[in-house]
DNA sequence: ATGTCTGTTGCAAACAGA
């Protein structure tokens, strides 16, 4: 089973890309961040031209998420389980052959001062907690998506942010911590502990030209999906395509 | 060198968010 994610800043603006990118990859589930549109916008018909059906999470202007899969799935949350029912649409959850994979959009937790960090502690508190009740039902699942974390200093270029921003604070790694600490495996730095690897360039300031990435873009496995754990790839190619997100895909594959 | 991009408002070009 080959699972990938990717924050694509606009699925209307990079129908094309992601079309091509199913084309070329053939995952059997795509997690999408970032869509910036209505469900009713999302351009799922470039997509079912590739045999892929659409779960989509809109919202209009920013964030939204949407599932992509070859075959039939279900969806088990339309928002992450404590959050109110007008919360942004930062969360799906599907369940595809015995396994339930959140897709997730985290907030970035630079804006909106004080009270947006702390958003984005709350909003990691929630998927802690959702993680462990996962656990204690014994399910078998995966969370992937813009963590919007750098989980250590080895996840970021030197000079690539501010030691206070958002994404490298010692709170927000602290949280991402505590997802691990419950017993995910972070699919990536298992098998490439000591690589550098960026999933994430910003557009500004020749960021991709001088690789000054991050490592964003994560996905933790349940126990028994660890043991099936694969591959794991980062398609940086698409970072050198026209017009590309500033993010690129990350590819997961289990063994049946 | 904070040097870019997307979507919104409102119908040009400024603003927000990332």
């Amino acid at each position: 089973m080959r699972i990938a994610t990717w924050n694509v800043n606009s699925a209307r603006t990079r129908a094309g890309l992601i079309a091509d990118f199913l084309k070329r990859e053939q995952p059997d589930l795509l997690l999408l961040q970032e869509i910036k549109c209505e469900t009713q916008q999302f351009p799922a018909a470039a997509f079912e031209a590739e045999g892929y059906r659409a779960e989509v999470v809109g919202q209009k202007a920013y964030n939204g998420v949407a599932v992509l899969s070859r075959g039939a799935v279900t969806v088990t949350h339309r928002r992450l389980p404590g959050e109110e029912e007008d919360a942004a649409a930062r969360f799906i959850e599907i369940e595809a052959g015995g396994l339930l994979v959140g897709n997730l959009y985290l907030p970035n937790g630079n804006s909106g001062g004080g009270d947006g960090f702390a958003a984005k502690l709350d909003w990691m508190e929630k998927l802690r907690r959702h993680a462990a009740s996962l656990l204690e039902h014994d399910r078998d699942f995966i969370l992937a998506g813009d963590y919007n974390v750098c989980p250590t200093d080895a996840d970021l270029a030197k000079g690539a942010l501010p030691a206070d921003d958002a994404l490298v604070r010692p709170e927000s790694r602290a949280a991402f911590r505590a997802l691990i600490w419950l017993g995910l495996t972070d699919a990536l730095r298992a098998l490439h502990p000591d690589e550098t690897l960026y999933t994430f360039w910003d557009y500004q300031a020749g960021a991709w030209q001088r690789d000054r990435g991050l490592r964003i873009d994560h996905a933790l496995l349940s126990p028994r999906v660890a043991e099936r754990l694969d591959t794991v790839r980062v398609a940086r190619e698409e970072r050198d395509k026209p017009q590309p997100s500033d993010h690129v895909p990350v590819i997961v594959s289990l063994r049946d």
